[in-house]
Formats: structure tokens, C-alpha cells, sequence
DNA sequence: CATTATTATGAGATTTCTCTCATGTTTTGC
DNA sequence: GCAAAACATGAGAGAAATCTCATAATAATG
């Protein structure tokens, strides 16, 4: 009998930037695919057309249709992050301001976050706490070195504890962006909403 | 050519007693699989299986697959808004208190929302938003009528606002509830923040 | 410009799931 | 207690998706 090895990747790894090209655009075809037709609909047929190459080429960089996904989720993630970190106002900007950039950058987004969640849901439990958690973890750092460089605000002592408000705030934000007001209204309230719990204390 | 008459329903309708528990256990079976094993793994074969039927049964009263998660997104929408009308505290309780038992109600069915949400993802996309849209619009509406019943909130005019963010934290709750504090200290801490905003003009 | 390495292709073999149906069991009505 | 109606069963037909592989095209190398 043949042992299998756990995870192997058979697979070529894309040394020509025609092929490294070919698996950029399979991901953001995924993406695209689950946004339009849900996880069900995602077949690795249509994300190979949509992506403009032959299923063949698909099978060519992945294992198999999930590690298509595992690369999306890796990809936002670190592209939501960025963009978080990339977008962390400087002191010099009001407090109240500051939140509400910080919004709206979490909104900008909303849609890829909630796809890639979708796909999350469908991995193992382990898998998916495993990353979630990871991901989690990053963003409150985020937050927490975004309050503690705002000084110290009067009636927050748990700095964590107040990342988590906000954190929740974020998916708040995200979830009822698909359905109810308009995203400028939201993110309105929320920094309202943000701004009396941070600041409830100051004067600003 | 035959014209196909649009959901037509050409299964039985249960009206013994020992097939209104088959198909109860079919739809709590489905939540279950869906829960353990994502959109992916929840098969017809394995939620008959663990509805202790055999999947000709299920067909007896589904047309479908999909069905049986129209069914549960039924239920579960119907169940949570019944939780939350019931939970709904009177006038005599402080507004804290208030507060924090909605909240207790709604973490109560966190996860069973999020099982139904991903399956509603998986929908046909017209479909979900018309659903979305309608248990949101019954939540909202339990809210302002538990906002508008605790008399004028000074600092609070637009109530429907006031329950957006309130709505808002309960996503949040329900999502950050899978991966980080314990259910108790997230309800600690959403209660602080939405009292913080319902309250900020008050005393209590 | 010939040789080799890399990449692309898509028909269809294989796998997996959905759903049917012929048959058997239980309940109801009389 | 018997006929009819309602219900249950699960092997497997049919449908649908995943993934392979033999072949061809393109790029790199020297």
C-alpha cells in the first residue's frame, strides 16, 4: 500500500509572469464567481472561464477547488489589513474624524469580506477558527495602537476591551451595509455611535 | 412542448402526526449538518441520516434540497424575532437592564443566525435580499417600538437611527461571538456601549 | 534556431450528489 | 378486521461537478 502524503502540492508553481498572471486573475475570478452565484454556483468550470483561462490551467497552479478559495481568503485578508493600516489617521486629525476614516476604509471592504467569510464557512471548523482568529487578532492589534496613540481618553482604561466595541462596530457596519441605508448614512451613525462610547469622557 | 409550472409543490403534505416529526427532524437536522459541516458537506444523504429517516423520506416532503433550508430560514427568522418580542423587557425595568436582555436574547440565537445567513447566501440573490430585508424590517420595528416605549431618550431624535446601531451591535455581538471574548463579557461590553449611546443625555 | 522547460487546452473519465420509484409498513376509516 | 390512504425505505438511475491527461502552444536557453 502507498502511503499518501498529507497536502501535497503536486502542482506547478508559477515561475513565468504569463502563469503568475493566470493564477492572479483564477483568484479574483473566484471571487468574483462567489460574489454573483454563491458558493453553490462557484464551479471551477466557470471561475476558468471568467478568469479567461481552461480549467486545465486551473488544475495546473491548484489541488483543488478549495485551495482556489484558500488563496482568496490569504489575499483579502492581508489586503483588508493593509488597507486598515494604510488608511490609520495621524494625531494631528480630531478624534472623531479619525474614526470615522477608519470606517470607512473597514467599509470600502465589506463586500470582499463577506465573500470571503461565505468561503470560511465551508472549510473545516478548525481551519476556519484557526484563521479567523489570526485575522481577528491583527485587526484588534491594529485598533489597540490606533487608541494608545491617541493618548490617553478619560473613562477608557481597557483599551482592548474598547477594540472590541469597535471591531464590532466594523462587522456591524458590514452586515447591514448589503441591505438597509445607504453606506455614508451608516457609517454616519457608527461614528456617532463610536464617538460618544471613546470619547464619552472628553470634550471633543 | 410542456410548459413547467414554477414551484410546483407535488410532494405530500404531512398530516399524520408521525410525519410532522419526520419533517421537523428533517429541518433541525439540516441546521445541525450545515452547522458541523458547512454549505458543502450538508447533503441530502447525511441530513436524512441524521434525521433518523431515509432520504426517500425527505422527498416525500421536499422538492428539494434547497427547500429544506427555506424551511429552516423560515423557522429560525420566525423563532429569533419570537425570542426577541418575548424578551422584550417592560418600562419598570431600568434601561440597562433594559439593554443588556435584549442583547442576552439576540446572542441567544447567534448561531443558528449564522447558519441560516450562510445558506441564504447560497440562494438565488433576489431571493435572499427579499428575505434579508423582511427580517431586518421586523427587527427594526421591535426595536423602535422597545426605544419608543421608554419614553423621550434626550440626545435621541430619530429612533430609527438609534435602532440601526443598535441592530448593528447585535451583528457585531453575533460575529465576534465566534471567535473571541467569552458570550458574557461581549454582552458586558456591548451593554456599556449602547447605553453609552442610548443614554449619553441621561442620568441613568 | 534547435532543444528543453514551462504553460495552456478541453474532451471526457471519474467522482459525487440529487432525486426517483418499486416495494413494504403503518395508520385510518368504516 | 379489512380496504384504502398515508407513510417509509434505500438501491441505484441520472445529473452535475471535479479533476486528469494526452497533446499543443509558447517562452527560455545557449
Amino acid at each position: 500500500m502507498t502511503l499518501r502524503q498529507p497536502t501535497v502540492t503536486r502542482r506547478r508553481k508559477p515561475s513565468q509572469a504569463r502563469s503568475r498572471q493566470a493564477v492572479a486573475a483564477i483568484v479574483d475570478a473566484s471571487a468574483q464567481v462567489l460574489e454573483r452565484r454563491g458558493y453553490k454556483g462557484a464551479t471551477t468550470n466557470r471561475i476558468a472561464e471568467r478568469a479567461g483561462v481552461s480549467v486545465g490551467t486551473l488544475y495546473q497552479y491548484f489541488n483543488n477547488k478549495d485551495e482556489i478559495f484558500d488563496a482568496l481568503i490569504e489575499q483579502e485578508a492581508a489586503r483588508y489589513l493593509q488597507a486598515l493600516d494604510q488608511a490609520m489617521p495621524g494625531t494631528e486629525v480630531p478624534h472623531r474624524e479619525a474614526i470615522r476614516t477608519l470606517l470607512e476604509a473597514a467599509y470600502a471592504h465589506h463586500r470582499l469580506v463577506l465573500g470571503v467569510r461565505l468561503v470560511m464557512r465551508n472549510l473545516p471548523s478548525t481551519a476556519y477558527r484557526e484563521r479567523s482568529q489570526r485575522i481577528r487578532q491583527e485587526m484588534h492589534r491594529l485598533v489597540v495602537q490606533f487608541l494608545k496613540a491617541r493618548g490617553p481618553l478619560p473613562g477608557l482604561d481597557d483599551l482592548s476591551l474598547a477594540a472590541d466595541v469597535f471591531i464590532a462596530q466594523c462587522e456591524g457596519l458590514t452586515y447591514l451595509g448589503r441591505i438597509s441605508r445607504s453606506p455614508e448614512e451608516l457609517i454616519d451613525i457608527l461614528t456617532d455611535s463610536l464617538s460618544r462610547y471613546l470619547l464619552a469622557g472628553s470634550e471633543t
